[in-house]
DNA sequence: CGCCCATTTGAAAAATTTCAAACGTAGTGG
DNA sequence: CCACTACGTTTGAAATTTTTCAAATGGGCG
């Protein structure tokens, strides 16, 4: 498990510099890792978690239930990502996380990681800056489904998804893996399921995406960030790793002007 | 100015316990003031922020632009609140910060927040913690606007915002400032500006509320929760402030049960 | 093969937006 | 003091988006 870590530090590296010592420090960690089935919750919402959890492999995400027969989901998590970084400072969950699909998770006890931030203040401020990046999601995420329509709001997750699965290295062409259902989906952009079905429809028509056997394939990524009124800024990824995706791609992308 | 900020020590003792050197330490910065007239801009996006603003009066809100005649809202931000404290870690801002009325602005350089943060660790916690309490109230936007109807959107709105001013003493009663036009409610809550105003009267038609000359005043406290799906666990207050508004509050509250 | 579950389709119902106009109030300038 | 303007609120009605309901289709798996 020596090398469990390595997805968190390709992930902090996407979003500042890691001094070497700290790269070293979280590399000796020795995290206990756990297998979760899909579905299988890993903090609920009411809890008082006593760790982190660092994604290592899988997929996860973040949700609320309302009403009680509706669902939010607010987050996506690949690897790398700390899907629950708030439990640091915040005592009692006030949502759910779950995988969508078989997930290795390394837990790291909250005092290990106050130890590390005592001892190295960088990390500190690089975790702060990583719950930071969180928030502003949410701010996104919150224009997504306050202000654009259906077709925008799926566009605009799978642009997402995609820059950030390029960002921490799960993928250097425009596909990526999307292990979520359409009910996933909808909940994801606040649309009913019936609906999102048909949004998605609407860009394969478009020839923009293709979905199959849960693997996102971006067929014109100029036009899909059009569709999505997209701009990766929000995601705060350092400048090298800031635009991700260009014209002239080793792939199929049609170059679409506007 | 040397009580100037005065609201922020509340704001941040309803968050945490604030040690009293730090408080001190606080109460010692002399920082600028500047006035900011209704919808003059703090802070753009695309800026690169080189102070902390401290809301001392007034009310302000963070939106971005979409398409461009879309707006959407993120937050509003009362006395005490801090709208751009992520701007600590964050270079650019990816969104705008404005005032809908008259509002008091303290500035604190980034240099000097970093110098107390290194002097007082504990006073690093508790901005973390008030940046990650930032982000749950985003989560909560996004349930609000994915998966809420219209009336509950603006009935957790007023919920939040009532129960935000009397955790920082703006309010011991069942009303509050609500300095906001309807376009404005509109934007924060993903509906059209004709759509909220009928959200409005609905609220009025159902003796929840009352909103004259720019204040909100509850009638009916349980009512407006029950409409609203409203559950403060997410603003993260301390235990001693979290009920907040008690059945038997001094007001007219009528007891409505579920 | 048969079952379960996700996806797809069609059609009606409901929520929300858009458009257009009326109304009210506050402020400005004559 | 009045006319005029600007802006926010309110109203009505049609257009559009999205949801709901119900059923059909399709793939994976024991």
């Amino acid at each position: 498990m020596a090398q469990a870590l390595r997805p968190l530090l390709r992930k902090l590296n996407a979003i500042a510099a890691v001094p070497a010592e700290v790269e070293a420090a979280l590399l000796a960690l020795n995290p206990t890792v756990k297998n979760f089935a899909p579905e299988e919750p890993i903090v609920r919402e009411g809890d008082r978690p006593t760790h982190i959890a660092v994604v290592i492999s899988g997929f996860v995400y973040r949700y609320k239930i309302v009403d009680p027969d509706k669902r939010q989901i607010m987050a996506f998590h690949v690897a790398g990502d700390m899907p629950d970084l708030q439990g640091l400072h915040l005592d009692v969950m006030d949502h759910g996380v779950a995988p969508s699909v078989e997930t290795r998770i390394a837990l790291i006890p909250h005092k290990t990681v106050f130890d590390l931030t005592d001892r190295y203040p960088s990390l500190a401020h690089i975790l702060w800056r990583e719950a930071l990046i969180d928030g502003a999601i949410f701010r996104e995420w919150v224009v997504n489904v306050g202000r654009r329509d259906g077709v925008n709001r799926v566009a605009h997750l799978f642009c997402e998804l995609l820059t950030k699965s390029r960002a921490v290295g799960l993928t250097d062409s425009l596909e990526c893996p999307l292990p979520l259902s359409q009910t996933q989906i909808a909940d994801a952009t606040g649309l009913s399921a019936v609906h999102a079905n048909r949004m998605l429809q609407a860009l394969r028509k478009q020839g923009l995406i293709r979905l199959e056997r849960k693997r996102l394939t971006v067929l014109d990524w100029e036009g899909l960030k059009e569709a999505a009124d997209f701009d990766p800024a929000y995601l705060h990824f350092k400048p090298e790793v800031f635009g991700g995706i260009e014209h002239d791609d080793a792939t199929d992308a049609r170059v679409a002007r506007h």
